[in-house]
DNA sequence: GCATATTTTAAACAATCATTTAAAATAAGC
DNA sequence: GCTTATTTTAAATGATTGTTTAAAATATGC
């Protein structure tokens, strides 16, 4: 049966996800993931074809795992400041989950620092989209027209804002004198971004009116 | 003499400066630096030691071009909101600079996302002075007593916006939607992330009035 | 239970890496 | 101008990299 062959491949997919999020995707051999994994050294070109190939895969699959946890999606019934809550929060969620999950936009955050070959434009689309959903939500909130321009910068300002907590590395945590954004203090910080952020959209709406 | 010395040291830390930046310390040999700079294979290690002591060194030659060139202390006569722009402007054209300076927190923003053995303590310094320094702007600005834990937080939601801009990389730029931002847009950009963030220290005054 | 297909294994592969070596080239001191 | 010190050069080193190979082990189909 091929549940051997899918055992080994899993394993292989969680070890790789760890190790290419702690050292990066140069920095991780793949004689290392092969041992994390207690598979063969020639696993990795077997299941995936090559050490890139299992690179590609663990994006998917940690994005795949962040999609179905924490969906972006809020319910329709809500204000747009509630809407633009829960997406910061879930988006939070994403970032600091010590799980599977957590390790994807850790990636994100390594390949916007320094792009592989060629995930950098799967990268690419994801954040577009996720830039898209803000452009949407900061248009709700601010409720008359607004120029394009303002629009991009402000968005800026949020999507740093979150990603930036995917840059709090393993690595660095030894002397770090700022003791690190915890997954328990996920909801007191997606509060303090939004409130922030909402009160430099609201500035803007000054001009607007 | 030592003129013809100094040249190829100098040569080699440019180059070295430019390809750390564009590649990454690892995604860079020592054979690519040499060739850049005209140089031969183990010139390298004859001025430098190790390749590792040459990237310390492109950190700090960097660093100290950035200092000289954008000093992040401004004039006493300004208002706290003056010199808070000050700052946000001085800082964002280190990271804006297409020069050697802009190079250093570019390597700052990689460090981050990804720190390689031993520079990652220099780095941790450097922004920790960073936000000291915005620590003591936030707490003029708001006159008031503020919690410890707000004002870090505060500081967070400036320095990512500011940092983030490090990590528009040459590598991505290919397959970018969103134009990035220019040098030429770094007063009209720091104008943004000024008021941004000024609706949102003030937005936290309401509660402790 | 035997023949076939699939998966795992150990060994070897060629390429690349940072670094070292010792000789050659150039400069400096006097 | 000759000796000594410094810098550059080309070649080799040993270690590590991702990948391939072919045999061994295991599972599957009937």
């Amino acid at each position: 049966m091929t549940d051997r062959k899918n055992r080994t491949r899993q394993n292989l997919l969680d070890s790789a996800a760890v190790l290419f999020t702690e050292k990066g995707y140069a920095g991780t051999s793949v004689a290392e993931i092969c041992d994390s994994a207690r598979a063969n050294i020639a696993s990795v070109n077997y299941h995936f074809g090559s050490k890139e190939a299992l690179y590609r895969s663990v994006i998917g699959y940690t994005y795949d795992q962040a999609n179905t946890l924490y969906p972006l999606d809020a319910g329709e019934k809500m204000s747009s400041e509630e809407k633009f809550y829960c997406f910061i929060l879930a988006f939070l969620k994403r970032i600091l989950s010590t799980s599977m999950t957590g390790n994807f936009y850790k990636l994100v955050a390594k390949e916007m620092a320094e792009p592989t070959r060629e995930s950098g434009t799967l990268i690419n689309e994801i954040i577009s989209a996720k830039r898209a959903k803000i452009e949407k939500l900061i248009r709700d909130i601010h409720d008359e027209d607004i120029d394009e321009e303002t629009v991009v910068r402000m968005t800026h300002s949020i999507v740093s804002q979150c990603l930036f907590l995917g840059l709090n590395e393993k690595g660095r945590r030894h002397h770090l004198k700022r003791k690190p954004v915890r997954f328990e203090d996920v909801e007191s910080f997606a509060r303090h971004i939004t409130d922030f952020s909402l009160a430099g959209i609201k500035y803007y709406r000054k001009f607007t009116l």
